[in-house]
DNA sequence: GACAACATACCAACCGGTTGGTATGCAAGT
DNA sequence: ACTTGCATACCAACCGGTTGGTATGTTGTC
C-alpha cells in the first residue's frame, strides 16, 4: 500500500500499544489510556482501527517490523563463523536486558499469553512475530550445523525456538523477582547450551 | 468436632481462580465470572476477600500448595542418583504437556506477566511460587554437583531457575502455536543441555 | 466538493466494590 | 435448658465509574 502521507495517528497510537500493552498488559490497557497516551481522541483510535482487538493484532505486526529492523541492522551479522553468529545474538540478548521490563520485554509474547484463548488475530499475529523472528535465526544455525559437519538428533529450527523459549522464559523471571540478573543468568546458560552442541569454541575474531 | 462444612466458599474460588485466570489471563477474569464459575454470589467473594487483587494474591498461594503436594508425591524422589532425579523431573514436566494451555500452564507465570507493574501482592505471590518451587530443584541439582565431584562456573539455583524459564517460555510457544510438540521440543533440549552439564549419563537403574 | 483524517459528544453494558440483610454456630450467663 | 450476644458465612440488590464502541461533526488536501 503506498502511502505517500502516511498517517501520524496511527503510528503514534501503535508505538503506545508497545509501551502500554508492556507496561500493563493488553486487557489492562484501555483504549482511552492509549488514545492518551498516543495525544489523540478516541475518534481518531476507531477510525484507524476498527476494534481494540484488530488494534493489538497491529501492534503484534508492528512489533515484528521494529524489532525486525533492528536485528537486522545489528553487528553480529557481519561474523563469519555461523557459529559466532548465533552466539553473536545471544550475547546481543543479553545485553539488551537494561531498564525496565517494559523495555526489554517482548510484547508479542505478552499479549500472546494472555490473548492466545481470546483472539485468533491477536494469537495468531503474535505467533508470526515470535515464529519469524526465530526463523532468522535458524538460517545461521543451519550454516552452523553445515560448517561443523553436524548430524545432531536436534534441529536447527527447534534450537532457535529453544532460545526464544529461554528468553521468554527469562522476561517471566525478571519481572517476577524484579531482577535483571536473573534473566542474563538464563541467557548465559542457553549460550552455554549451544556451545555444548558444537565440537569446538569458535575463535575471537575481529 | 471437625467442620463439617469448613468453608467451600473460599476453596471454589480459588479453584475457578486457577482455571480461569489460565484461560483468560487475571485481569480478563471479572468478578461475576468467578462467581458464577465457583457457584458462588459476589457477596460471598468479597466476604472472604477483600479485593480481586487479594485473590489474585491467594490464587497464587492455593497454586503453590497444589503443585507443591503433587511434585512432592511425584516417583522421580526415588532415584537413588540425584542427576537421575533432575531428569526426572524433568521428563515429568515433559509428559504433563498434554491436554489445553489452560491445564498444563503455569498460574503464576500467566498472572506475574500481566500484573508485576499493577500489584506488589500478587507478583511477590508468584515469585514466590516459581521460585520456591525451584527450590526444590536446586537441592537435587546441588547434590548431583557433589556426586560428580564438578566445580561449575553456574550455580544449582541459577540451574534450577533456567529449567523454570524453559517451561514458562515453551508454555508461551505453546500458546502461540496451539502446538504442544512445539513446547516438548523445548524441554526436550532442556534435558539434553543439563546431561551435557554431567560427564556421564546415568545409568538405568531400578 | 469529495474524501480521508481527525475531533467532540455521547451511550449502553459492564466493571469492581458496597450495602443491608439472613441463616447458622457457639460460648457464656443464668 | 434456654436465652443472650456475637462472630462467621453467605446472599440479592444496588452504585458510581469505566469500558469498548458509535454517531456526528470539522478540517485540511487533492
Amino acid at each position: 500500500m503506498p502511502w505517500i502521507r502516511p498517517a501520524p495517528a496511527r503510528t503514534k497510537l501503535l508505538d503506545a500499544a508497545l509501551t502500554l500493552i508492556r507496561e500493563k498488559g493488553f486487557s489492562a490497557t484501555s483504549v482511552d489510556e492509549l488514545c492518551q497516551a498516543a495525544g489523540v481522541t478516541k475518534g481518531a483510535f476507531f477510525h484507524h482501527f476498527e476494534s481494540k482487538e484488530a488494534l493489538g493484532a497491529a501492534a503484534a505486526n508492528h512489533w515484528s517490523e521494529v524489532t525486525g529492523a533492528m536485528f537486522a541492522a545489528a553487528d553480529y551479522h557481519r561474523e563469519a563463523d555461523p557459529l559466532a553468529r548465533v552466539l553473536g545474538y545471544i550475547e546481543l540478548r543479553k545485553s539488551l536486558l537494561e531498564g525496565e521490563p517494559a523495555e526489554f520485554t517482548c510484547v508479542a509474547g505478552t499479549m500472546v499469553q494472555e490473548q492466545f484463548g481470546a483472539s485468533e488475530d491477536i494469537r495468531t499475529a503474535c505467533r508470526d512475530s515470535i515464529f519469524g523472528h526465530a526463523a532468522t535465526l535458524e538460517a545461521d544455525i543451519s550454516a552452523a550445523i553445515t560448517a561443523y559437519g553436524l548430524s545432531p538428533d536436534w534441529t536447527a529450527k527447534s534450537l532457535a525456538l529453544h532460545s526464544q523459549a529461554v528468553l521468554q522464559g527469562a522476561f517471566i523471571l525478571a519481572k517476577a523477582s524484579s531482577d535483571k540478573d536473573v534473566a542474563r543468568d538464563m541467557v548465559d546458560h542457553l549460550s552455554r547450551y549451544v556451545r555444548s552442541l558444537f565440537p569446538s569454541p569458535p575463535a575471537q575474531e575481529a
